[in-house]
RNA sequence: CGGCGUGUAGCGCAGCCUGGUAGCGCUCUACUUUGGGGUAGUAGAGGUCGCAGGUUCAAAUCCUGCCACGCCGACCA
């Protein structure tokens, strides 16, 4: 086994992580202090997601369009916990012309009379223009995505988890009432469910977050919530019933149907850039990346392997054939043609990449007119599959992709399960699984905002979710308060 | 904003203590070689040593100031 330029992930997870960031060329730092510049690669894996939602948020009736970058403060003012939340994160734009300096540079001239803010995120200015658009009950709802960049000045960031300017959706409907509202607020959670379950291939957790952890503004925060390969959680979604918090700073109303000027509810949900990262940490192994293959740039790799020039001509027409085949059936797949490159060079290379299927065919399998086939969750010599035959290759790829699909989503499960510990009857127990074990900690929950505080203070560990649909069951025991509830939380070390 | 570090080739670093011709690895270019799990060789390319000032015959090296970046703490999709 030769050297390989990526950190093994159980030496130093960060470090193995912002290794495949590099190796794999997905991203790189930039001139500007937590900004990064999304390499291809990195770009066309923020395509596919965004593809998967632009789809389903047209399905369920939402439209595209596009506000303004700019906010004026006075706006975000509107919204008491609002400005609160996000305060504390804004860049402003104070001038609107550079003029010489004297000394060789520049200095910024005319300053605004008010001072406009890069969206941190646009309920506000969105508010603003809802409040133009609705009259009338026949106006509702209203179903609005934004594709867009937000900046967030974060103080400590990390490529793709936190950048301070970062690329999402975010969707904002106003509805005549709370039930419809709600309806849609968990209706979007639920495309995201899916985008992660079905697309991604990584098993999340749907829930409604903590009052601590709520969006600024916000009446209920549902999240989906993935375990990464250290076994922390990963925040991938986040859907927000906002109630009428912004429908009355904003003067939202509508006729309704007994000529009652009524406040519309409205919601906001969102993906980010940050779900790359998820996709890289849910599944990757030492050898780099591992995409499913519903969200990988390139689906297929074929490798053409010869010794001599006579053998060159065969191997190379064999290997056209299968890439025009593939090709033909939609799909995505590179022949890798490099001269210079040895065959164990080019496997790892497309390993590192995460290609989920790799296709090499050398002189032996012309003489038998097969491939071999290469899976990319299987480590080594477990995902090789000798002899493929010619006859049918589309067919045999399609099927093997399907097994990648739902290898890497079992494999995410399965680490996700050996990695939930769910007995934990008091403190000291989840002090102890926390410390030896981490991962995510099911527990009965009746503590307050200041005991969530406290634990993540002490043990580092944050509060991630309710889970939806798992709180209704028995009673049980608060591991930290002691009293009887019903409520289950789940604790983790999180991003 | 507090604590600790680092600025030398595109990237990663050595050289600095003890001043004296700017070096190594990777990368990159050309050619050759190799090819079923990260081939090897030859020849080349590439630098205002973060910036400004000072000491000195002489500064990457010593001194002063400044700037930038990184890590750790309070915030977070």
């Amino acid at each position: 086994m030769a050297e390989t330029a990526i950190t093994p992930r159980s030496e130093d997870f960060s470090r193995w992580y912002l290794d495949v960031l590099r190796e794999a060329e997905l991203a790189e730092n930039s001139p500007v202090r937590g900004c990064m510049v999304i390499r291809p690669y990195g770009y066309a894996l923020w395509e596919a997601i965004r593809d998967v939602l632009d789809r389903r948020f047209k399905e369920t009736g939402h439209q595209n369009a596009y506000f303004p970058l700019f906010i004026p403060k006075s706006y975000l003012e509107k919204e008491a916990e609002h400005v609160e939340g996000f305060a504390k994160e804004c860049a402003i734009v104070t001038h609107s012309r550079l003029e010489a300096d004297g000394e060789g540079g520049l200095k910024p001239a005319s300053p605004l009379e008010e001072p406009l803010v890069i969206r941190p995120t646009s309920e506000t200015i969105i508010g603003h223009t809802f409040a133009r658009w609705v009259n009338s009950y026949r106006d509702l709802p209203l179903l609005i995505n934004q594709w867009a960049n937000v900046v967030r000045w974060e103080m400590r960031t990390r490529p793709f988890l936190r950048t301070m300017e970062f690329l999402w959706q975010e969707g904002h409907t106003a509805h005549a009432t709370q039930a419809e509202a709600m309806e849609e607020t968990l209706r979007m959670l639920d495309v995201y469910v899916e985008l992660a379950r079905d697309f991604a291939a990584i098993p999340v957790i749907p829930g409604e977050k903590s009052a601590n952890e709520r969006f600024a503004g916000a009446v209920n925060t549902f999240t989906i919530e993935a375990m990464m390969g250290n076994a922390w959680a990963l925040q991938s979604g986040t859907s927000h019933y906002l109630g009428q918090n912004f429908s009355r700073a904003f003067g939202i109303q509508f006729l309704d149907e007994n000529n009652v000027q009524q406040l519309v509810h409205t919601t906001s949900w969102g993906v980010s850039t940050r779900f790359v990262g998820a996709l890289i940490m849910a599944h990757g192994d030492d050898k780099g990346l591992r995409l499913p293959p519903k969200m990988a740039p390139i689906q297929v790799a074929i490798v053409p392997i010869w010794r001599k020039e006579d053998e060159k001509a065969a191997v190379l027409q064999q290997a056209q054939a299968a890439f025009d085949a593939l090709k033909q059936a939609g799909i995505r797949v590179k022949l890798d043609t490099r001269e210079h490159l040895t065959p164990g060079f080019k496997f790892n290379d497309w390993e590192m990449r995460g290609v989920p299927l790799r296709v090499e065919i050398g002189p032996k399998d012309v003489e038998k007119q097969s491939v071999v086939v290469a899976r990319r969750h299987l480590p080594g010599k477990d995902g090789k599959i000798m002899g493929v035959s010619m006859l049918g290759l589309v067919e045999h790829i399609q099927g093997f992709l399907d097994e990648v699909q739902q290898g890497l989503y079992q494999q995410a499960l399965a680490f996700r399960e050996a990695n939930t510990h769910t007995d934990i009857p008091d403190v000291a127990t989840f002090q102890k699984v926390a410390d030896e074990k981490g991962g995510f900690l099911k527990v009965y929950w009746a503590g307050s905002n200041e005991d969530e505080d406290k634990i993540k203070e002490d043990l580092k560990m944050t509060h991630r979710c309710y889970p939806l649909g798992e709180q209704d069951g028995p009673l049980g025991r608060c591991f930290y308060t002691g009293k009887q509830t019903r409520q289950i939380a789940i604790f983790a070390r999180a991003y």
